[in-house]
DNA sequence: TCGAATTTGTGCGTATGTATC
DNA sequence: GGATACATACGCACAAATTCG
């Protein structure tokens, strides 16, 4: 079963732009042409074209051309063992590393548990939660998404219930259950992968379809687990360094 | 400027797949309904379907009709601080933890430096190194893909030159460097995502287009970095897990 | 400044092959 | 074998953006 025709092309053309014959910035052949050097319709040179789009290799400019995209100055988001050692959020620390200014809006309800959150806080599906949703910016540009979940058992009349309001607004998870007693250990985190949701595109300011790196962390105490975040970055700006000490 | 027609399409059955109305496993309209149901040709409830089709959330089959895919069983390969304790290489260490035999398959060859491995490893482009690359295999099936670069005026004339032969074989580089006086102190590994490239899908068994999660790792003594490697892992079978020590 | 040519994005209708039921 | 459904391909049309004389 021979490869079909769009296809043929386009791993003709990603191999090139893989090998650096098409450097970065340049023009590929218009679809026509593409059409007329390899003997089929134009529907097919554009459907060999958009799958590149789809995969990221390619800018598509209407009424220009498409052309290599460059590699994305990508910028580093340090999840380091060493940014926690500072009270603040890890967002913050990261973002101060860069030296650039980090700021956020949230907003936070109570919502009943989902399955999989139950599951990863210990806990059963439609138990009471702190729900927050974050918007983290950087040079008033989004950077990251995040949901996070704090188990009401643990919160309900303290202090810190609510992340962002009081005297604890802005400390860190680690910070805010340190004042009521919970000693977080250790973090846990999940990285994956996934195209954007087109909610998150919006948000995030990307392509529909493009690439994001979710990560799903959990904050342990001793005991049990205290809080947990399904965290969303678009993976065409950042990268995401993780920094792990041996021995 | 309204979203053209069949990313509208796409976009309602990508909400009711995320959101559970289209269960793992249920059953797509066909293109002909749901060219009826928005009153548009068969040709973009084509376009539609092959978009979520690339994007992971629906698998088609010809002469029965698209499905939404299953949320395949992921393990989880642990990346821990811990696992750097014991000697073993990661790898050996977080298959052991998950309960699986880690088999590997191996070849090194001197080469030299390209550009962006000469910046990881603080050298020149064009120094001359040692080049590895390795299957990582769990079960005969293929887990991790890695090419590994070592400098080799650090190794050249040592016993453990060769990464995977002598003495030291399959101890990993904190081990092997250990060896030759070169005490490890940290890790460094960031985390990207993209399309796997044709021979990747290859090696790893997954479809072509399919997502990989790509790890830079690069490990450091205080002085300099010792070694670099580009790690490629299937996102649709394994899940990265970092976990992180906080205070 | 204007307009023509080029290029991409989207959409329609049709046709053929093949896999499944 | 026939009906259904998906995969690919052809050819055409028009809108919008861009380029360039």
């Amino acid at each position: 079963m021979p490869s079909p025709t769009y296809q043929r092309i386009a791993d003709d053309l990603r191999r090139a732009i893989v090998d650096g014959e098409l450097p970065p910035g340049s023009k590929l052949p218009s679809r026509h042409e593409l059409a007329r050097q390899y003997e089929v319709s134009d529907r097919v040179a554009v459907e060999a074209v958009r799958l590149l789009v789809a995969e990221g290799f390619v800018e598509a400019k209407s009424g220009s051309g498409s052309y290599v995209r460059h590699r994305p100055e990508m910028q580093r988001l340090t999840r380091s063992w060493y940014t926690h050692r500072n009270g603040g959020s890890p967002f913050r620390a990261a973002m101060a590393a860069a030296g650039r200014p980090g700021t956020w809006e949230s907003s936070t309800e109570r919502a009943p548990m989902t399955p999989p959150i139950a599951a990863r806080l210990a806990a059963r599906p439609g138990d009471p939660a702190m729900r927050t949703w974050y918007t983290f910016l950087a040079d008033n540009e989004p950077v990251m998404l995040s949901q996070s979940w704090e188990p009401l058992y643990l919160t309900e009349g303290t202090p810190v219930m609510l992340p962002e309001e009081g005297p604890h607004a802005g400390c860190g998870v680690v910070g805010r259950m340190a004042v009521i007693g919970q000693q977080i250990t250790h973090a846990e985190e999940a990285v994956s992968a996934r195209p954007a949701l087109a909610a998150e595109a919006g948000r995030l300011k990307i392509r529909p379809g493009g690439l994001v790196l979710t990560i799903a962390r959990t904050y342990h105490t001793d005991q049990r687990p205290v809080e947990t975040a399904d965290i969303t970055i678009p993976v065409e700006r950042y990268s995401l360094v993780y920094e792990i000490p041996v021995q």
